[in-house]
DNA sequence: TAGATTGTTAATCGATTAACAATC
DNA sequence: TAGATTGTTAATCGATTAACAATC
């Protein structure tokens, strides 16, 4: 799998392919055209074959994609083949939601650990996991091999957590906290502040 | 304010700048140019000014842009000058932790309304609203003029809480539900699921 | 005045879409 | 064979960045 430079908008579309993919794969769909996908996800045809041609040649001309292979496919693409660990930091409203999301990830995706920097919550339990101290954040990244870390902290204490992850070696942030992190340039954040898609959502009433 | 087609891009910006110039209106700054604004936010300047051009002449040459009036600028933009009203559908756990978020909102957006279809749920309370049951939807939205809606259900039910939204007559909805959803034109959708957040940052690892 | 910084035009860069030969 | 659909090139469209006159 050559990698000629993909641009962020085509990464982000990869799994919103693949979720599409797996709903068809659930109700035994063998084959789609770009055009049923195009339909379907509110995308271009074209688009939609560009995006997948950059990773090799996964359709059958007069045919389609077979569904299946292509789920595989697009699964090794975004590294879903193998075993992505993620750990949460923050054990709030929010962080008790997404310690939820384990059954969404499938995939070979698994939050595997939680921490909070409030010494009342270490030792409780949530969705299976014990609330750790912050403390054992960079030995836990290494013996459990985890490479994305999300924060789910309040604004204030999240560029110290960034910190934390950073220094254990993580190579992902997801951010929920309503402030811009700073990262080294080889860790990549993705931004899910809730505030700010409302705000953005405002623009448009 | 004249309107010469704002891209998304653009807007999707404005909340990032009012994030950031609150911080500073906090700190007691007065002004700020666009290649600090750009410093701390990992922009470049050209594209600062060129964003905030769109909407008027808000800065002034050799000193760069007053805070507090800036601020009142990207409000009015954003149409967070007057009141907005949210609404939540799903009263799970990440329902609950959205409910929350009414502190982080300020800037006249509230979430005002909580429904869910179920009727164990219907008339507990979280976060001082009681849960409604979804029958009262279009009613509570006429009388209390809600203009967005954010939906946190199962993806199985999602279509139809946006049927019932659209119906309602929602201008806007922000997305948790891990599917596409389907809405006349006249409706803004922002997708916020946290798996495909996650599956495209396993990209880059 | 000299230095700083905006608003804006022009240049560049990149992403989307159309078109079509290849081929199932 | 005729119709469908891919992979890919070329054309279009749009967004970002550089440059600079205006001006505080």
């Amino acid at each position: 799998m050559k990698v000629p430079k993909i641009s962020e908008a085509v990464v982000k579309r990869l799994p919103v392919y693949l979720r599409y993919l797996n709903s068809l794969k659930a109700m035994n769909v063998r084959t789609v055209s770009s055009h049923q996908l195009g339909e379907a996800l509110d995308l271009n045809p074209a688009q939609i074959r560009k995006d997948l041609a950059y990773f090799g040649e996964f359709g059958r001309k007069g045919i389609g994609y077979e569904v299946n292979y292509l789920v595989e496919k697009i699964k090794s693409i975004l590294k879903l083949d193998r075993q992505v660990n993620v750990l949460l930091v923050g054990a709030g409203h929010l962080g008790h939601a997404i310690s939820n999301y384990n059954a969404y990830l499938k995939d070979n995706m698994k939050i595997i650990s939680i921490f909070d920097a409030d010494p009342m919550k270490v030792g409780k339990k949530i969705a299976n996991l014990t609330i750790q101290p912050l403390e054992e954040l960079a030995q836990t990244v290494k013996e459990k091999d985890i490479r994305i870390g999300i924060i789910a902290v309040p604004a204030d204490a999240a560029q110290s957590v960034v910190e934390h992850l950073v220094d254990a070696g993580v190579a992902g942030i997801l951010n929920f906290a309503p402030t811009n992190l700073r990262v080294p340039e080889w860790v990549r954040v993705h931004d899910a502040d809730v505030t700010m898609e409302l705000h953005s959502l405002a623009y448009y009433l």
